[in-house]
DNA sequence: TATGAATGAGTTTTCATTCAT
DNA sequence: CATGAATGAAAACTCATTCAT
């Protein structure tokens, strides 16, 4: 009854069209300053619409990081076949393959990775966006998780908690990103260089020396 | 506007005082809500003193991000020397205890410590805030820088590029406080379990098949 | 803004129809929110014309109020012939008679009347719609005006000043549809018989002790 | 948790003068726009305080009709005490005493009192203001009611639904206010001695006609 | 005639910051 | 040092109205 109210734009294509446009604003606006610093007139206007526009297209400023979110794991969705395709034999590979197309998308949007990345945990704090972005992050979490899985059952993977691999995997690429602020700024070729040789176990020499096991390597901490 | 306080706080003890309190303050306030919709006066009624006060011992609402650095930063620099003490012998050792360290910290502090990484990003671009930001983080940087190159020079640790290696260790620690939002939130001797595996180079149960180098494991990408 | 309309609709007939739509459509509309509340799409789609097709037969929100004033006020119109008809005699029974119909239309539409009751007073300050609204109003005003002014003539009623009288006695059928928010939410029929034993003086039992004469009852008060 | 944020003012002499103040300004500003014309920032202006100062005693727009309604059912409160002592004696008295009061209230304050009359019905339809309203409203109610219901008693007063009563005396005294968009601008004693003549039973001279029940008088209509 | 996407002026509300006490 | 009332700039959002189709 209230829910029909709004101007929900009968053309689909045109809908589609207008939401590229503010995805890709919101992309080279958020390069120049934080979300909660641009607003929601300077997106749009940045888009080419009207102020009031955007509220045709969305209906708050929140969408505007659902939209995001869409976006990028669109495009990561859109690449996943060619990489399972490509290294079906080996889920090291097709693990290694993911992790690469997810650092393009991250090196093409940093900046705006950057702030979903962060805002993603208040907007998961309200019941009104839960769901939908479980949905929405489902097919870049599952696209870490399975050749993790695949690689488990066959022995040439090993981990325990499938959770915090898919994490530390996930932070291993947001860190291109990331960087900016707490450290450097870091080409991405070089970036993944350092963190597929992580991955494949070139960090560290050989093993560390006897009794450090993994639980107890810092036994000077409170 | 980040000038010098108005009222120079005579009393040290005091001021260091009222900052450790607004510290712990913000750190409660942020567990609840994100750094923009905490106000100032929220930040300040926590921490038990009036709603203006707060100007007496910081400039604005930034600083108080500054705070925050600042507090973390120092929580580990702490504990840092019996670290170096308790592996001098192996650097990977000492790497790993300041991972396990800097976990501590941000385990403490999970919300607050993930808005810090996020904000200052935004902190950074302010002529007024470089500076002094790049001294406060200097200590963490270091920390996990000295003990890789002192590994590479002695031929028990191999990378390339000593920023993209600390921007990667960082990350794999950060996981820990930023899962909630993008995939799950995980416990901390978990997290540290599979991260610690990782950096071991435990992860892959052997070299992957010939050809796949670590420059084009995704062919098949655009 | 009230200037007469940009697309003059040729078939009259059609202008009629849809002005009955719209008017049915404000009538559920008002029901549920006030005036304000009420956006012209909402009003649009409820009578089954889109958003902007009320600008084809209307200039304007404002004129909205207008058509309630018209609708209502011919509704009342049509019943009047047979009211003085019916009680050509006397002067009393055709007033209470013009309040019964008024009271009707005005329990037919309550949430509207009490609206076009209000907002009349803003649309009269308007230079634009004081005449017309005057015109409009004018057959209700006269319907009352007329036999008390006959009735005093030949000495049935007895008042002095005509606009305070019918004023009064619009009030009297006015308050079916204002309780709800002051009082109580009557019923038509109860709340009729009320009002007529009022104004046939059946309220109070006898003339009120001596010296109390009708200007000065309140001699107490500040 | 989250109530205590907001600017609660400690002060209480001062919340109460400045709501004074806004109480004033608010009445000035009606005189000349209705309610949704008039923009908080103007009445806030008017009251001479900043646009954003209203906030600090006023949860918001809403809330401007809350202290309308205080203030004016107040301002008959006060008057009540007077009344009863003055006409202990005779319940009619009282009523047209009460009446009276309110009658000068209502004339103090006529466009705001239009407003507040329109405005409670749709704020009696949100929960927020439900009770609050009601527990307000209620002293002029019962001012009404009480003498009505003691007249009934001693066999002075006659009527059947206390209800429907309370509200067309309460219609009577509100038309003096509402008369400017119906019908016509009415000087208040002038409208005093119709109105007293009408409850008093002097409006018509003496019975209608025979047959002509209360329940019948409109057989013409539909 | 009818439509509905687009507009942008205008509104409420929030909040960091100041400053008189 | 501490306070908290006052400020006013800024922001999200709404909606009557227009106009190309």
């Amino acid at each position: 009854m209230t829910e029909a109210l709004r101007n929900p734009v009968a053309d689909d294509a045109l809908a589609r069209a207008r939401k590229r446009q503010i995805f890709l604003a919101v992309t080279r606006v958020l390069a120049r300053k934080s979300f909660h610093e641009a607003t929601v007139r300077e997106i749009a206007l940045e888009a080419g619409i009207a102020a009031g526009s955007i509220y045709v297209y969305l209906t708050g400023k929140n969408e505007i990081l659902m939209l995001i979110a869409e976006s990028m794991v669109g495009e990561l969705t859109d690449a996943l076949p060619a990489i399972r395709a490509g290294h079906a034999i080996d889920p090291r590979d097709e693990l290694l393959g993911v992790m690469h197309v997810a650092l393009g998308v991250i090196d093409r949007y940093r900046e705006t990775f950057a702030v979903l990345n962060h805002e993603v945990r208040y907007l998961e704090q309200r019941q009104e966006y839960r769901g939908r972005l479980k949905e929405v992050l489902q097919p870049y979490k599952s696209a870490l998780a399975e050749p993790l899985e695949r690689g488990r059952a066959r022995g040439l993977i090993r981990f325990d908690d499938l959770y915090s691999v898919v994490e530390a995997l996930h932070m291993l690429c947001s860190g291109l990103a990331m960087g900016a602020g707490m450290l450097a700024k870091t080409d991405k070729e070089t970036y993944w260089r350092e963190i597929v040789a992580i991955v494949r176990g070139h960090l560290f020499a050989a093993e560390t020396a006897g009794g450090t096991g993994a639980d107890s390597p810092a036994r000077g901490d409170a």
